[in-house]
RNA sequence: GGAGGAAUGGCAGAGUGGUCGAAUGCGGCAGUCUUGAAAACUGUUGAGGGUCACACCUCCGGGGGUUCGAAUCCCUCUUCCUCCGCCA
């Protein structure tokens, strides 16, 4: 959420910001102001109430003390007003917060500068490129069906369980998976993120809090009987550690790496591009997060970047990174970097990682603060990145490693599978 | 699930109806001392709103109530602790 008072100082500069979404936000943005308008003109007549009422009371204290209790309940009957009033005034102003913290929901962070404009996936600016892709020969085969060859992965099965995009992994799939959490947490603990297992429900101030709620609602799984919703992402529990909490400067940078499966509900996807691993209701993910001086966040996304970068070549996959443009931009992000493998078989690009920079975006609705070199508080920012999603990593190995007689496993998991290849 | 107890500032911990936004300790910050550091000593130090700046207002887990007045009394919810039951 954006803060207030620097959407009173910069109104322009930030429809102009945004206009690189493809929105026009002047509407919200105004609605905003107005509402602030009127939120600070009810709390000052709130206050000015308060105030007479609070003074009041303490005259009447002080004649009850020096034994005049007539004065004092002459007195008392002149509260009667103002407390009614002020009951009114409280009830006006809990509306107009209310309206106006709606109102802030519904506007997205400002894109970073660097952020390209545009409107779709095909906008996004290809920043680098990094290893080869392998010449399989005719016969190569999706994951889908290297899955069906191998009986590794069950799709079929896990509909029978639980429905469609529920896989179940079995054998030297289900080794390679949990390979794959063991070698990204070895990884990112050697960086220095410190790993944590977070819950898997999270409750609506959590939600709230990394902005999937209210925006996204229907994308997470709701647990009607607790209010609780399933994680999408460990983003959520593991960015939400630390709201509400006002750090101190030697605290930084707080970093994370969580291993979680992720839920969510891809209403409305179907067709060729989610079949098999592609897109899934039920996935693991391993994930790190940052928590940064403002002045240091950017030089941290960058060190992300690095950091997954350098186990892409580890695992030898073939990949791009793309700058996301403003209308593929997530809506509580200012800047984002897409991870992208490329699959041989399916002859495209596989999203594997998005790592992102939410400065103050999120901490504005966490309340995650620090105290600065001047002992003012202010707001954290936010970063989270993915090393790596599971599925797609999956899918790309099986499909980029594929050779006639079996699936060769990449040369930095064969400690953790203990077998060279699938056949 | 049943019975009790508790929730206070960055942390620990006093405070049971009226200058309590809150003692004290730790921590933080500034200074004295020191070649430097530590120790010691002195001062300072909650958050948010509001204002050009003051004033002023709000906040003692959340919500509601009693009262002229609530951290303090009542109701309710949540969380934590202890005991009992059940259980991976």
């Amino acid at each position: 959420m954006l803060q207030l008072q620097i959407i009173r100082e910069n109104k322009d500069s930030i429809l102009k910001a945004l206009k690189k979404r493809n929105i026009d936000a002047e509407p919200v943005v105004n609605a905003v102001l107005d509402l602030d308008e009127k939120r600070r003109s009810i709390q000052a007549k709130l206050d000015a109430t308060l105030a007479e009422s609070n003074k009041l009371s303490k005259e009447i204290g002080s004649l009850f003390k020096s034994g005049k209790a007539e004065e004092a309940n002459a007195l008392k009957s002149k509260t009667a007003d103002l407390k009614e009033a002020s009951k009114q005034m409280g009830e006006d102003l809990n509306l107009a917060i209310e309206a106006l913290q709606n109102q802030l929901y519904q506007i997205p962070n400002i894109p970073h500068e660097s952020v390209p404009s545009g409107n779709t996936d095909e906008d996004n600016e290809e920043v680098s490129r990094e290893g080869d892709v392998p010449v399989l020969d005719d016969k190569a085969l999706p994951h889908w069906e290297l899955a069906k060859k191998y009986d590794i992965i069950d799709f079929e099965l896990g509909a029978k369980i639980t429905g469609a995009g529920f896989p179940v992994y079995k054998g030297k799939g289900a080794k390679l998976q949990r390979a794959l959490i063991s070698y990204f947490l070895d990884k990112n603990t050697e960086a220095g993120y410190a790993e944590v297992q977070p819950p898997l429900m999270i409750n609506e101030a959590s939600g709230y809090g990394t902005g999937q709620l209210p925006d996204k609602e229907g994308q997470m799984y709701h647990v009607q009987a607790d209010d609780l919703y399933l994680i999408p992402t460990a983003e959520v529990p593991i960015t939400n550690l630390h709201r509400g909490d006002l750090l101190s400067m030697k605290d930084f940078p707080i970093t994370y790496t969580g291993y979680t499966p992720c839920f969510r509900r891809e209403a409305g996807s179907y067709g060729a591009h989610v079949r098999g691993l592609n897109r899934l209701h039920q996935f693991d993910k391993v994930e790190i997060v940052r928590i940064e001086h403002p002045n240091n966040s950017y030089q941290a996304l960058d060190d992300m970047v690095e950091h997954v970068k350098t186990i892409l070549r580890e695992l030898k996959l073939p990949y791009r990174i793309l700058r996301l443009c403003g209308g593929d931009l997530g809506f509580t992000s200012a800047l984002t970097y897409d991870f992208e493998v490329f699959s041989t078989a399916q002859d495209r690009w596989l999203e594997i990682s998005s790592v992102s920079n939410f400065e103050t975006y999120q901490a504005n609705r966490l309340k995650l603060r620090f105290k600065d070199e001047n002992g003012k508080s202010q707001l954290a920012h936010t970063l989270n990145g993915s090393s790596l999603a599971l599925p797609r990593v999956l899918a790309g190995i099986l499909e980029n490693y594929q050779t006639p007689d079996g699936i060769k496993i990449p040369e930095v998991l064969v400690p953790y599978c203990g077998f060279e290849e699938i056949n």
